[in-house]
DNA sequence: GTCTATAGAAGGATAGAC
DNA sequence: GTCTATCCTTCTATAGAC
């Protein structure tokens, strides 16, 4: 299995940097294919399932790729606090990169069809788990690791949309100071105890 | 000015509830006559600048009536602190009694619209600014009260994201959880200084 | 696997009568 | 202010040849 044509992925790939842009409800596929440069002609011969499995399936992949750069920036960091930070600066240079068009890939299409669409609200659902499991996993032991790992991605998610609403990387950086003092002063707490 | 027609009211209401639900890619003009009531034939009329004058209006109506929300928690609260906290209950209870449909009202069309239609995007980012406004201005003064009314937000925000796609009030009870902590915690260190 | 053509529905927007 | 009819575009999806 695995390695078929590429065209298959090309959808994929398109699809995943369209919905991160413009999210599920704001592409077409028309849009995909132009963007990605795979053939009309086969998307239904790979997806027979329609934009929704292509949706399901570009979600998992930007949630996959968005794994890799968690391991990786947990394994260059000095710390476990230093890299749930990295992420916030990271959001901030690929927004002003993009003229804040690129966000979170999974958040816009998330909200899309939270209500409309299961098969790919799952799918997302699927990717924000997966990405708290591996954010506390690498957290130290002995403090609440799911409950860091959970309010850094959704202090992560909350200051993406003000910063690309605001078009400003200043709630980014903000909202990662805000943080900062909360995981020191958790330290400072648990070394005194 | 201000007491004319009803049915303009009608649609800024409907398309209000139905863009916090599907977002605003996701919401058709057709849908929004039919959630509202008003007559289809004088969409134009009261909205000459078609789907994006009705969009920017409903995103500030409902940035006005969560402004009064905003005034009301905090007056009900015993202290700031309580209020803030306040926000994520009140959002879990809708989420939960709308089977998760019901979440930010802006938010979606915040993400939906923040590459693609500038007037409903600066309609998302001007609410979003009076909200920030609002809440620090009714934090106790002393502290760093704009960083702690967008760490708030955006947890918030976050918060919402992850549990209407994992259809569970567990983030924004988690969450919650979590700012309280450093809001104690700042406390705390503000009395010793 | 890919092509072209097209169906069929839904999208936003407009015209002109009343 | 509201009605009805309609235009044009775009959308998802399918059919059938190659």
């Amino acid at each position: 299995m695995a390695r078929t044509s590429t065209s298959r992925d090309q959808f994929i790939d398109g699809a995943a940097r369209l919905f991160r842009q413009r999210g599920y409800n704001g592409t077409g596929l028309k849009d995909i294919t132009a963007e990605s440069g795979a053939p009309w002609g086969s998307l239904y011969h790979h997806f027979p399932g329609g934009k929704s499995q292509l949706g399901a399936e570009a979600i998992r992949h930007s949630g996959d790729g968005y794994r890799r750069l968690i391991a990786k920036v947990f394994a260059d960091a000095d710390e476990p606090t230093e890299a749930v930070l990295r992420f916030f600066s990271l959001a901030a240079e690929a927004l002003e990169a993009s003229d804040f068009a690129d966000g979170c890939p999974i958040a816009t299409t998330a909200l899309d069809t939270a209500s409309t669409n299961p098969d790919v609200r799952d799918a997302c659902a699927g990717v924000f788990q997966d990405w708290l499991d591996d954010i506390s996993a690498r957290l130290e032991p002995g403090v609440d690791r799911q409950g860091i790992a959970l309010m850094g991605l959704a202090a992560l998610e909350g200051a993406i949309i003000l910063s690309r609403s605001l078009r400003s990387r200043q709630p980014l950086d903000d909202v990662a100071a805000q943080l900062r003092a909360l995981l020191e002063l958790r330290r400072t707490v648990a070394r005194l105890t």
